[in-house]
This record gives C-alpha cells, structure tokens and sequence, in this order.
DNA sequence: TTATTATATCAGCAATTAATGATATGATGA
DNA sequence: TCATCATATCATTAATTGCTGATATAATAA
C-alpha cells in the first residue's frame, strides 16, 4: 500500500508520533512489546485506571498501533506491525544518545505531577 | 554513553517522542533531513512565524534533536543524529500501511483550524 | 554611533488533552 | 433471569501546549 499526499503526510506523521507521545500510552505499548495482553492484565501491569488505558487504547486502535482480538469478554491487545517496536527500539538507541537534553527539556516538561521532574537519571560514560 | 534508569525511561521517551508530534516541529525536522538550514530559511521554506519556529527550535535542540552552528549572526541548524532521520523514515513506512487509521482517528485531531481535518489522502494499492 | 539584520525570549491567550468517576455494553455462569 | 466480570464510552475538570506579538540580544554595515 502506497501512500501519495505529498503536502500534509507531515500531520500524519505528527499525529503518528502523537500515539508514542504520552507516558502512559508508551508504557502500554512497551508493555505489549512481550506479547499480547488483555486490558485487565495491562491495568496490572501499568497501575493505571481502567478507563485510562481504555481510553488509550481506543486512540492507539484508532491510529493504527496496536490491534484487537476478542475472545469472550476479553480484548486482547498487540502491537500491529513490527515497525512499531522498531520506533520503541530505535526511540531507546537514541534516547541513551541524548537521554541528558531530554532530561533537562523544560518546555514540554509533561505532567507537573509530584514525580514528573522527579525522574531518577543515571548516566554511565563506558 | 550509556542510560541506565529503569522505570522511567519510559517518560523520557515519551518526551523524545514529544519532539517529532507536533506538526510544526515535525516540519522543521523534515525541513533539516536535506541539509543545515539557518532559522531564515526554515521561515522561508515552512511559512511559520519567527518567533514560533525559533521557539521549536528551542525546545528540540533542549531535547537534543537538532544542533546549532552560530555563523556571524546566522544559526545553522541540523539533525542532530543520523537516528532522528532514522525514525523519521521508519515512520514514514509504517505511515504507509496505517496511513487511514492515524487519519481516522479523531482522538487527537490535531488544530481545528480551517484545514486541519481536510487532508487530501489518496492510498493506492500495489 | 546608528541602523539593520538574524535570532532568541517571554507573557498572555486560545486551544488541546489526559485523567477521573460514572455509566453503558456485552459476555459468562449460577 | 440475575449477578458478575471485562471492557468501552462519556462528560467534566485540570493541566499542558502552541501561537502571536512585543521586546531583547547580538552581529554586521554604514
């Protein structure tokens, strides 16, 4: 499948890595980076509320990240394509690159919550 | 230089991610994957405002996505790593095959301004 | 020095978004 | 059927974020 639309495949893309853009929907997705899971093992997982994940997964289904299959009352939930763990991965390579001036961004310093800009960061020259 | 931090280098990705979901940011991105470019230009080639484009600019350069090269009173601006156009591409693959899905989903829409929800999108299968 | 050019910074507004709590749907078992 | 379990949906609220316009800095040229 090819896609042609030259212009604005930019806000795609921009709304692609939207889906990898909030902390609670990258920990859902590096959680399903072992395997199918269903919601309720995600809640487990992740410690975040049922509707949230909910709410997350709905975005990432919508956007193409991740797929469903039912079974009974459960939803199962993976990763759709392997390109998905290769931006995971390739995100990790370059973050141990730049982990430091992503530690000290300030303007998008994500949720102002008690533990937000609290985040423990060792950095091991080798 | 390696990243050791366990539990949260989740957020840290998240807010690398952070970086390449806006659309204005993600255009300055693609905008540098030809070459440096002084902010002048990048005005010149995106139509953006100065002032929005010099604060992007300062916000992925913080999180270590671009690097500059001051030139008289010129900046130069450019990729910081050949992993920034890595992820670039590799979402423009995966862009590809879930194009509809991130154009459907109407969970984060992105501005409401005028356009925003009308982008012209044609899929051609092989 | 003064003017001009190139870029950076900042406050304030407008808009978007994430999380919660409540409720709805839908499947299974008693 | 009724109760329960698993998940989805929705409105509201609280917080974040992007853009603009004005101003600041800093380098070059006249």
């Amino acid at each position: 499948m090819l896609l042609e639309s030259g212009l604005t495949s930019t806000a795609l893309k921009a709304k692609l890595f939207r889906g990898f853009s909030d902390n609670s929907r990258l920990t859902i997705l590096e959680a399903l980076q072992d395997g199918p899971l269903a919601v309720g093992d995600l809640v487990k997982t992740t410690g975040l509320s049922q509707s949230n994940i909910s709410n997350h997964l709905s975005c990432l289904r919508d956007c193409g990240l991740v797929s469903v299959e039912q079974q009974g009352r459960f939803s199962y939930y993976r990763l759709s394509d392997e390109r998905v763990a290769g931006l995971l991965n390739l995100a990790g390579e370059l973050l141990a690159e730049v982990a430091k001036g992503v530690y000290d961004c300030t303007r998008y310093a994500g949720p102002t919550k008690p533990d937000a800009r609290e985040i423990p960061l060792k950095i091991i020259s080798e």
